[in-house]
DNA sequence: GTTGACTCCGTACCGGGGTACGGCCGGTAC
DNA sequence: GTACCGGCCGTACCCCGGTACGGAGTCAAC
């Protein structure tokens, strides 16, 4: 249990060492100890906290806000990470929104283009899409 | 019809002057009339393709793609446009599929965090979420 | 003729999330 | 002892779509 090296770490969660690194700079995992030889030496809390870092991301979070939702005391209360997904659930919905806003006017463009006189698009008319 | 300035032509649809010089370095507007001062002289053909541009933008094409839509041999056909129109139809449901995984975890996480005892949330847990 | 807005150019910077490089040293297996 | 892998570090680079800067020249109004 002395802990593992970076190498073994970003392996067990299936990233790369430079993605540890990265995530040691932003300030998201910790100064991990030291071998005396200056190798990083991880512990199981910080295998977790990677873990959750890697969980928070497959669910839309951004770097930043996962450094939120990590410090800085440690994790935050249920609570808060409930209004955080809430929150992120709400910009996914603007998000879906917004694609399905082009879905439709690209749907129109597809319908113009195939049985228009062909003029209106290789004119780059692109007439101004209504969403409907 | 002396053509307009580079001010003008940003104004006239809404972009600024350092988007429409990007738009020349990257190739998507051609290299526009000189004045004798060096000033850049547009004409409507000019303002008509920076109009194709920026719709195409709005229905989510990448300026590489309309890079493409556009050259080299000036516009593509309607039949060309169309199927670029049904890829990036495709692309935009593949990303809403995607984005409905994560909503759905999301969802999940906030009944997780909101009636369960607290515990697996804020031992950032995380639980490995499935989509259902 | 002077002011103030506009334009020229190259280059650097932003955010987001990493990825890669290069030179040097540590650890280990044979 | 000697390969060779792995780790150390800082820095630079990638994509994407712009945005900003700074010093100089130009244009139009008054």
């Amino acid at each position: 249990m002395g802990g593992m090296t970076i190498g073994k770490l970003a392996a067990a969660e299936g990233v790369g060492v430079e993605t540890v690194r990265f995530y040691q700079r932003r300030g998201l995992l910790g100064q991990p100890e030291r071998r005396g030889s200056g190798y990083r030496e991880y512990s199981d809390a910080d295998r977790e906290r990677l873990v959750f870092i890697r969980r928070a991301r497959r669910l839309g979070f951004t770097l930043g806000e996962i450094a939120e939702l990590l410090g800085p005391a440690e994790a935050q209360s249920a609570q808060e990470i409930a209004a955080a997904a809430q929150a992120k659930l709400a910009a996914i919905d603007e998000q879906v929104r917004e694609l399905m806003r082009q879905r439709c006017r690209l749907r129109q463009l597809v319908r113009v283009c195939e049985h228009g006189n062909g003029k209106e698009c290789a004119a780059l008319q692109l007439p101004e899409l209504a969403v409907t």
